[in-house]
DNA sequence: ACAGAAGCTTA
DNA sequence: GTAAGCTTCTGTT
């Protein structure tokens, strides 16, 4: 139904009763869709219009929804209600009121002008007053709407507006499609909305600087409202309170909670000068408002708005827009700060082509990528996901029809259903596919019936065999002209590869995901369907259930199993649509292809492979580590008096600090008594007999449970060996994370954890081969800071530290004592970590202010690395990310806090990921190329771990003279012919029976 | 049964 | 001072 047929009232007249009026909170939606939708997505002359276009979607999106539902949700009456200014009359009633609100970030700026003007082409009133915030005008306009007997839907999810709701004022989430009313709120916060202000006085809000009573969360709150009645009443008889920390905090606090409800309490008497019969809703302008969305290219909307109210698009012009711009010319803009020697080729893998139908209709020549990708992003955001309409496979017929589709199209997204997590142990249970947005199947394999006896259930009928299914999907998945769009798909590529099958060529969206977006958030498929789709993914636990009563996915129902598993494939190929485009558009497609996609099948390889741990060894550690730690716990317990907890520091604080009276017991934040090895090796420093023993004991135990009594259990039971997970996604840095168990923390540093190392085995008749990058991170920043004195050193092969102490201290490397060169190895370290005084005084033991000369005295001999420090911060403060030497990029979305310390935070992390991020990159390149090399070479070594700097190969005896020399080379050579560096890489390599001896 | 804190392992 | 993952204890669900 076309918009005009909405009936119109003649005469503007108040309000009367069931009329409805809905009230936008639209500086709310700006901030929430900002950081809802993409980043950046522009206009293509640069104007930044992500939130607008969000804004625009939502507004069109609730005025055809309304028009569908039920009696009751039909506007008559609409505002939309903004914030004036920042200043209001909080801040005379508690001056820090929102002090901790960052300046709105730079391409958010000219969006705010434009939503008013998308507000007014809407033909809608836009409503705002100095002094008040939005919420204040939305509770008198609510208070004014019900004295005249009319409802209202505040369009809003903030809980700072539930203490509105009530029988004639809801709420409605846009995002989300929900309603909120009483029961919401109650499910919600555990409190009725009347109560909201008494649990938000109580909770606090760090967001806006409302102080609330510290400790209290709103479980917390919730309890005590219930168990009080309300705020007074709690804190008239908080004495009452058995929680001795909970009392003491709300007795201290009162005055805070009593100055935090009256900052929360909305004000609904403001003197508002438009009034109700201003919010008739009228019909809109069709032209003025195709007219606006024409000039913000947002092309979907504007058609379906011609469409909806009858205009010919093509007949109206676009009309100017008035924007407030922040710096448009050196915002940033897709395709600035593209690496500088990354190559950008094409690349031999078909996937890098899809076929441009599948592309989109919008990819015509002349569009740029990054309207391709606005494009995308506008039509994936306001489509809806229906889970309803898929299909579920039972015949090989039927899947023939969609394997042919797929092949036709050239691009289909799929997934595994499966018993495990861990892809060696994964048995498959069903298939799924997408082959368009909404076009998705199921193909159950594996199915039980749920009444599942002692043997666990018969098969359910009406399944295609695993083997006929795998059969007819292997030639498909292995098709070179067929891409796969997977979601984690090293996973899949593990799980297929166990069945016969190498999946290729393939895209991974957490893969896309990361490149764009690393350190802004996770990159799971449930993540990246809220961000970009708008759509909640159902999480597993509703059909599996969790905990002692959870059942496998064999056992879940298969129509419920459909529309989970097809809808992963059917949201995995949207997120495919949305930002496959936008690497390009942002100049990180060679980061994708060349440090990302050709890792992952190595890294496939590299996990099935797995290492030999011999269980015997580490059954015999375990032994001793048990009896030395028993020994241990009775000589503590003679000390102590009594038979403690030793593993509870609480008890062990209790203990050291309070009945003992032991010296210089610091806090924890939760207030505890700190027992930490380094506070308790000072104590042991000065004689005393306990704290040595327990330093001791927690290292046995240690040892014990992380390594000697976990490790056998990840014995593989076929293969025998260890195979751990890598996680190319995990870390915001570049750099892969090892779990399950992790690899990455083998113990190294004491001769008693070395032992453990042992454990790791070649085969017999191989060795086991450990390359590692000598001082990689420092050599970066020699080559990245350009630091001359660096630089010669490691062209020297001089030792980098007694250098750096020489330079320092004017005291020459021969001879030098080992205090004053641990002392500039300390400060080395401390610049990969971003320095502070604080920091090196730490590490060190001396004063902040001696650490504090040293740093200074470091700057002045090398004051490169000061403007690398400097250049680095300005850098992410302007960009909010920097990149790596290769162009990844590293986001520090919190740079620009007006917290201080959280803003040195993110300074020193994003110093510190170049460095480190680019050393991640350069053992990623020496990964994707060692394959092809130790094979051109004849040689048949394998390599089996990565440990950030370090690469460990199994090879037979004969070929391990043959096999270093290759390593190495690939290894040293690893950033060309992307990056020529200024400083040479080394690698130190060693062969041996076990992976202590090689290292 | 789960979540967070504390503590410890690595690069 | 950077980046991770795992185990135990503790308090809450």
């Amino acid at each position: 139904m076309a918009w005009t047929a909405q009936p119109r009232r003649a005469i503007p007249a108040g309000m009367k009763k069931g009329d409805h009026l809905f009230l936008i909170d639209g500086s709310g939606y700006i901030f929430r869709a900002y950081h809802a939708l993409p980043p950046l997505t522009r206009k293509s002359d640069g104007l930044p219009v992500g939130a607008v276009s969000g804004f625009c979607n939502m507004l069109w999106k609730l005025m055809q929804d309304a028009r569908n539902t039920d009696v009751g949700l039909v506007p008559t009456h609409f505002a939309v209600i903004f914030d004036y200014s920042s200043k209001t009359f909080r801040n005379e009633l508690y001056p820090e009121y929102k002090a901790n609100r960052s300046a709105p970030p730079e391409d958010l700026i000219p969006q705010f002008g434009l939503i008013r003007q998308a507000t007014k082409a809407f033909n809608l009133p836009c409503i705002e007053m100095e002094g008040f915030e939005a919420d204040d005008l939305i509770a008198t306009y609510c208070k004014l709407a019900c004295e005249a007997g009319g409802d209202t839907t505040i369009i809003s999810s903030d809980k700072d507006l539930m203490q509105l709701v009530g029988d004639t004022v809801g709420m409605y989430d846009p995002m989300k499609d929900r309603q909120i009313g009483i029961p919401e709120v109650i499910e919600k916060w555990g409190v009725p909305p009347e109560k909201m202000i008494d649990l938000q006085a109580l909770t606090g809000d760090s967001v806006d600087n409302v102080p609330g009573v510290p400790g209290i969360g709103p479980k917390t709150a919730a309890q005590l409202l219930e168990q009080f009645g309300d705020l007074d009443g709690l804190l008239e008889r908080a004495g009452e309170i058995k929680q001795d920390k909970r009392r003491e905090s709300i007795i201290a606090n009162a005055d805070k909670a009593r100055i935090s409800r009256q900052l929360v309490t909305l004000m609904n008497d403001v003197p508002v000068v438009d009034g109700l019969d201003d919010f008739v809703l009228h019909a809109p302008d069709g032209p003025k408002l195709i007219g606006f969305l024409k000039t913000m290219e947002f092309t979907s909307l504007t058609r379906r708005v011609a469409e909806a109210t009858g205009t010919e698009a093509g007949d109206v012009q676009a009309v100017a827009v008035t924007v407030e711009r922040a710096d448009t010319a050196h915002g940033p803009d897709v395709g600035a700060g593209a690496p500088t020697a990354a190559p950008s080729t094409a690349g031999t893998n078909e996937a890098g082509a899809a076929p441009a139908a599948v592309m989109g209709e919008a990819a015509k020549a002349g569009d740029t990528p990054s309207l391709l990708a606005a494009l995308r992003l506008e039509a994936a955001s306001a489509a809806r996901i229906d889970a309803g309409a898929y299909v579920t496979i039972r015949d090989t017929a039927t899947l023939k029809a969609w394997l042919a589709e797929a092949r036709e199209t050239g691009v289909v997204a799929f997934d595994t259903e499966t018993t495990s997590s861990d892809p060696m142990l994964a048995d498959l249970i069903g298939f799924s596919m997408a082959i368009a947005p909404g076009r998705a199947a199921y193909m159950p394999l594996a199915h039980k019936s749920g009444a599942g006896d002692l043997l666990g259930g018969g098969m359910l009928e009406n399944q295609v065999p695993i083997r006929e299914a795998l059969a007819l999907l292997k030639p498909l998945l292995e098709d070179r002209s067929v891409l796969k769009i997977v979601q984690d798909v090293k996973y899949d590529i593990v799980v297929m590869s166990r069945h016969g099958v190498d999946v290729a060529p393939f895209d991974d969206t957490m893969l896309i995901s990361y490149v764009l977006d690393a350190g802004t958030g996770h990159h799971t498929l449930s993540a990246l369907s809220d961000k970009w789709l708008g759509h909640a993914t159902t999480p597993l636990k509703d059909l599996a259930g969790s905990g002692r009563s959870s059942v496998g996915f064999e056992q879940v129902d298969i129509d419920r199993a459909t529309a989970y598993a097809a809808g992963h494939a059917d949201v995995a190929f949207r997120l495919w649509q949305v930002l496959k485009p936008r690497l390009a558009a942002k100049g990180l497609v060679s980061v994708y292809e060349r440090l990302e996609r050709p890792l992952v099948p190595v890294l496939a390889r590299m996990e099935q492979r797995g290492i030999s741990v011999d269980r015997q060894i580490l059954s015999r550690l375990s032994g001793e580590l048990a009896q030395g730690a028993a020994r241990l716990e009775e000589e503590i317990y003679g000390l102590v008096g009594e038979r403690i907890n030793i593993g509870s520091p609480k008890q062990l604080g209790d203990i050291l600090f309070g009945r003992m009276g032991l010296p210089g017991g610091s806090k924890t934040k939760t207030g505890q008594w700190s027992t930490s090895a380094q506070l308790l090796e000072d104590l042991a420093a000065e004689g005393h007999e306990l704290p040595r023993k327990i330093v001791d004991w927690r290292q046995l135990t240690k040892l014990k449970s992380t390594y000697t009594d976990a490790l056998p259990g990840f014995i593989h039971p076929d293969t025998r060996r260890v195979h751990t997970s890598y996680a190319l996604a995990a870390t915001t840095t570049g750099r892969l994370s090892s779990s399950d168990p992790n690899l990455q923390n083998i113990p190294v540093r004491t001769a008693e954890g070395r032992k453990i190392r042992t454990a790791f085995i070649a085969d017999k008749g191989h060795k086991l081969v450990s390359a590692d990058y000598s001082q990689i991170e420092l050599r970066v920043l020699a080559h990245v800071a350009e630091i001359p004195q660096l630089t010669q050193a490691f062209a020297d092969g001089a030792d980098i530290h007694a250098i750096t102490a020489s330079e320092m201290f004017n005291v020459p490397v021969e001879g030098m004592p080992s205090e004053v060169r641990r002392r500039a190895k300390a400060i080395n370290f401390g610049i990969i970590y971003g320095i502070s005084a604080f920091g090196l005084a730490n590490q060190l033991s001396i004063p902040r202010e001696e650490a504090g000369a040293y740093i200074k005295k470091y700057f002045e001999r090398f004051p490169g690395i000061r403007d690398y420090i400097d250049a680095t911060k300005a850098y992410a403060r302007e960009h909010g990310f920097v990149e790596t030497i290769f162009g990844r990029r590293i986001h520090y979305p919190e740079i620009r806090s007006s917290n201080p310390s959280i803003r040195a935070f993110n300074e020193r992390a994003s110093i510190n990921a170049r460095l480190q991020g680019t050393a991640a990159d350069i053992i990623r390149r020496a990964m994707v190329h060692m394959d092809e090399a130790l094979e051109k070479a004849g040689l048949s070594a394998r390599m089996l771990l990565q440990v950030h700097d370090e690469l460990i190969f199994e090879t037979v005896e004969a070929e391990v003279e043959a096999t270093i020399p290759v390593v190495r080379r690939v290894m040293e050579n690893a950033p060309m012919p992307a990056v020529s560096m200024s400083v040479p890489l080394h690698v130190d390599a060693r062969a041996a029976n076990n992976w202590d001896e090689a290292h």
